[in-house]
DNA sequence: ACGCACGATGACAGCGCAATCATTTTGTCT
DNA sequence: AGACAAAATGATTGCGCTGTCATCGTGCGT
């Protein structure tokens, strides 16, 4: 019945700490959080016990203190997805060193799970929150309009986000994409695309637009599948492209997976790329560049954005308000390889 | 000066929806927790009551409270690295539609980073945790085996492990490889490895052993760096190999980004795979087996690990001590494709 | 030397929930 | 019908920390 009858493993808490370094319970707060208004002497003394105690903050408790956390949270469609690989690796780059830490939420290209997520998260008081798409259900909306921490969208930027964007023209970068392959004098271009979530719809809508401005629009060219995209996909897709429409001359993947996967394929059936096929990639994962024919692809600044994106949540939580670019364009480039060629 | 006096956007509490539902505040924490021990009658109530409030519990103060949350940690040594997104993949499965969320800590090869992230982990109480390696530092070891909650060790099984351990014979896979390359007839194989964490050394150690077992080792064909594997890495580390050991008939790579890297400079360099030269891959990640010609490799059951980790380590939350088989050896297969082949 | 401002420190209350034990209600058996 | 067990509910307290104020000391200007 003691008090104190500690059951097990109980850690020190800041009392314990302060009885120890003998001062106040919230001196050995302040120490933690504000070091520079406490006095040197009383911070020695707090340091000392802190590590002769071996204490830790209990972060639940200063959660429900404080009415705030250090977690920032990352809203992403896909883990596997390399794309949002690179974006995460530029979250973490500007994320190490701060005192805050990252909760990755997977909702698997699913606007239901994300609004799940979004309401999850937002309980947990975050300091701030990525979110990876505009297109949240319209609830998903509104609660992260009435988010009481700054968010950032990313992938594509716009003035009509939430709050702050960083991205880039998604429907210009295909563009560009369908433009290059026109240029190159290609004719009769097809379109690859898996995992049909809305910004994949939106590309292809784009692809469709310029491709009809060119006169080489053909809906028969245009294959599509709402399974994940892997390189598997990618011949399978090929595949399927080559059999409804053997006059295709070039191919326009939605993503590097599915690019590799039909430059395989047409290596397997002995087509020759860029001469016979010209094949351009969406995005320029690492390993595009490496292929033989080395891929032509529309490169996109993922791990700059998830860098930029945390850059900016974090001016943010620091003094609200003091962002003055809340929206970025990093844009794109068209990265001209050996897979596309003019003829 | 009023009591309730709420600033902005203040949730309702647990008393608040306790009000409206006509009964006391530890009612609707019950029939949040376990509903089955509340009247079908208060129980309606209740739910009604948090649906019109639109209540969310404050996990904060829950876990201050239960001195328990809700949250697996999951360390990884790499977010880019394939291997761990797959093992993510099945981690995410298997929480999926339960009461419990992952938190994802990336300590980037760095040993001492992991152990600040065990610390951190700690601190916020998870309920479980699973770590990707057997070689934390001897202070994050002796964390782990004081942790007050479950621990499960993946990608290598051991029963000195800290508690469980779900993964395969990482030195046993090896040797299968190794000793593919040799049956298939290959006298003068190289060994390509990057990023050079203690796992990778290991392995590296037992191709040497087999190496040697077949009086095929040589030195000089054993190309390493420190730096990340990619794509890039393994044209160059093939580069060097060629540069150093022309000799060279077979090429075993450490992971699958290597091996893709290896074959593409091969094609570039017009050396025949596998006539003149042999590759074998290891992990075996989906786009190996597309490429021409189809990488051999050693398949490495990563998805299931995640999965298994996860579902012992909910099992033996839920009931401490109810694992039996607390060491998982799911193996490694051994799959032969077009890069290597007899002669 | 006095008063003032400011830096440094502390006392106290309460964040929202769950553990614990007490109490009431309900059901069951003789 | 009465006694008892079991189920259902509630009152109280405290988890470990931080917000808010109050208090104390120190240096400074005049």
């Amino acid at each position: 019945m003691a008090r104190k009858s500690k059951i097990q493993s109980d850690r020190p808490t800041l009392v314990d700490v302060a009885r120890e370094a003998g001062v106040s319970a919230i001196t050995v707060s302040r120490t933690i959080r504000s070091p520079e208004i406490v006095s040197e002497r009383a911070r020695r003394k707090v340091e000392e016990a802190i590590r002769k105690l071996g204490y830790t903050p209990d972060p639940a408790a200063s959660a429900l203190a404080s009415r705030s956390t250090s977690t920032i949270g990352l809203l992403v469609p896909s883990l596997t997805n390399n794309v949002f690989a690179d974006v995460l690796r530029g979250v973490y780059e500007g994320v190490e060193g701060t005192r805050f830490f990252v909760q990755i939420g997977n909702y698997r290209y699913s606007a239901l799970s994300e609004e799940g997520l979004i309401r999850n998260f937002l309980s947990q008081r975050p300091a701030g929150l990525i979110v990876s798409s505009m297109d949240q259900t319209p609830a998903g909306r509104k609660l992260l309009e009435e988010a009481p921490c700054p968010v950032v969208q990313i992938m594509e930027t716009s003035v009509d986000s939430v709050d702050m964007s960083v991205g880039f023209d998604q429907l210009e970068a295909v563009r560009a994409a369908a433009r290059h392959v026109a240029e190159c004098g290609y004719r009769r271009p097809g379109f690859l695309s898996a995992r049909m979530d809305p910004r994949a719809q939106r590309r292809l809508a784009a692809f469709r637009e310029v491709a009809a401005a060119h006169d080489m629009l053909d809906e028969a060219r245009i294959i599509t599948t709402p399974q994940p995209s892997s390189v598997g996909m990618g011949r399978h897709l090929l595949e399927q492209l080559l059999a409804r429409a053997p006059e295709t001359d070039a191919v326009i993947c939605n993503n590097d997976d599915l690019a590799v996967g039909a430059l395989m394929e047409a290596i397997r059936r002995n087509i020759a790329v860029p001469e016979q096929l010209g094949i351009c990639s969406y995005n320029d994962i690492e390993m595009a560049r490496h292929m033989v024919p080395a891929l032509s692809a529309v490169a996109t600044p993922r791990r700059e954005i998830g860098r930029r994106a945390i850059a900016m949540l974090l001016a943010e939580i620091e003094a609200p308000g003091s962002v003055r670019e809340r929206h970025i364009d990093l844009g794109y480039e068209l990265v001209v390889r050996e897979s596309t060629s003019s003829r």
